[in-house]
DNA sequence: TGTTTATTGTCTCAATTTATTACAATAATA
DNA sequence: TATTATTGTAATAAATTGAGACAATAAACA
């Protein structure tokens, strides 16, 4: 196999063992809630991106990192969600699988097939700002509908469905909507944001009193989008 | 120094490195909200209980016989809230000072002494029905109020706050309110429980009114507490 | 150039929820 | 039997939210 590529695997000596971070990337296109899932080379497999920590560096900081690689953006608003620690969900065949598709023939005691706890963070990102890149060991990296997912491997179903419930209580607590808009937005779009997250239609003259009673966003100048109608407002978060 | 206490120590072979939990142990005893805080032997030192992951144990779990450990208690309400993975939260120098104070000498590469990251737990039990048990290394473990915390070890004052944080925001979202009370408990008591926690006065009537209303409480019989008035109904979770 | 269409911003009134007050019921005591 | 402290619940006021109405307006069209 391709023994070559050795180089581009972790290196043990470098990371935590037995600790890994998995990122929960959420867009939305104006009608869905999105999320960034990689596909493994050669073998069907789809996963959450993820990656390990540095010994000597913050987990925040791993997390950002790998997303800065992922997305090539910085400053993305991402939060820690939970940590899952079952011992049944890690699954060292998998991950042989998918080192072997790749060309990685590895000794049985690999670090990589060990036991992993890891950290889930998401994050909330533009989805129409942003290129995606695929990761060493896969092969693309793309949007899917959270209605519409692939099966995941391990336990990476159940730590999106963790990720969306979560994302659901922190919308109105934290108001964390605007995370998923480019910086000025139309309040259409920031309705549509809130309809894709909490899964339901949204009235819309209750929707924006509520917002705009929040005091919480700027108004701009309209946006002349071409249609035959009134031109809404642009907002910003203040 | 004591060589012979060795063997109280947890061994690195039995245990996930670089990995420990902190559990957030909250009681209530009427008018102020609690957590144990444990003391070291000799220290003057004051931290949260915790411990370590053993290989082949789920996180959960871990957590889960730490807590019966210092309490006594199983079927505690147990929640994660968060994963503190700062690189300088670590501060080997203190754990060499409380392995020093209880007659362990240990080498420089020693694996307590390492970068350690914690999940964090909070668990809520009954103040009046637990007989609290130091740790190895710790003669005393004791309840304090929330606003009258000793000054604690390495980043626990921040886990303590976090912790209180979360609480607060889970107790009207998930009701947890009732685990900080015997089975059956007067109205009054649950409305002390959820002041001491939010840190402010309720009004009797809307509380009643609105904890009725959710329909979660079965009521049974009356308390007769030898006061001059009314006795009230006990009450218990449905 | 007026007319039409789709959408927006805001207002009004109804429905619901929450806050506040009031008050009768009652357990022990004097 | 009156007094005291507290409880359960009802009645009313205030605030919030739901639902509809409507004028304003940007572009297309006749």
């Amino acid at each position: 196999m391709n023994k070559n590529r050795d180089l581009d695997l972790p290196l043990k000596k470098d990371y935590i063992p037995n600790l890994a971070y998995d990122s929960v990337i959420f867009g939305c296109n104006g009608e869905q809630l999105k999320i960034l899932i990689l596909e493994y080379h050669n073998t069907n497999l789809f996963a959450l991106p993820g990656g390990f920590v540095k010994k000597n560096e913050n987990l925040d900081s791993a997390v950002a990192r790998g997303l800065r690689e992922r997305t090539g953006l910085d400053h993305i608003y991402l939060e820690q969600f939970h940590t899952f620690g079952d011992t049944l969900r890690s699954r060292p065949e998998v991950m042989r699988t998918l080192l072997k598709a790749n060309g990685y023939e590895v000794p049985e005691d690999y670090w990589l097939l060990q036991r992993f706890l890891t950290v889930a963070y998401y994050a909330l990102i533009n989805y129409d700002e942003v290129q995606p890149m695929p990761d060493a060991l896969s092969d693309s990296i793309n949007w899917y509908s959270i209605e519409e997912l692939p099966p995941l491997i391990m336990d990476h179903s159940v730590i999106v469905k963790t990720a969306v419930q979560t994302l659901k209580g922190n919308l109105e607590k934290k108001l964390v909507g605007m995370n998923l808009l480019p910086t000025k937005f139309t309040m259409r779009e920031l309705q549509q944001v809130y309809e894709a997250v909490l899964g339901e239609k949204l009235r819309r003259t209750t929707f924006q009193r509520k917002i705009l009673g929040l005091d919480i966003l700027a108004r701009h100048e309209k946006l002349f989008s071409g249609g035959a109608h009134k031109a809404p407002y642009l907002y910003s978060f203040k």
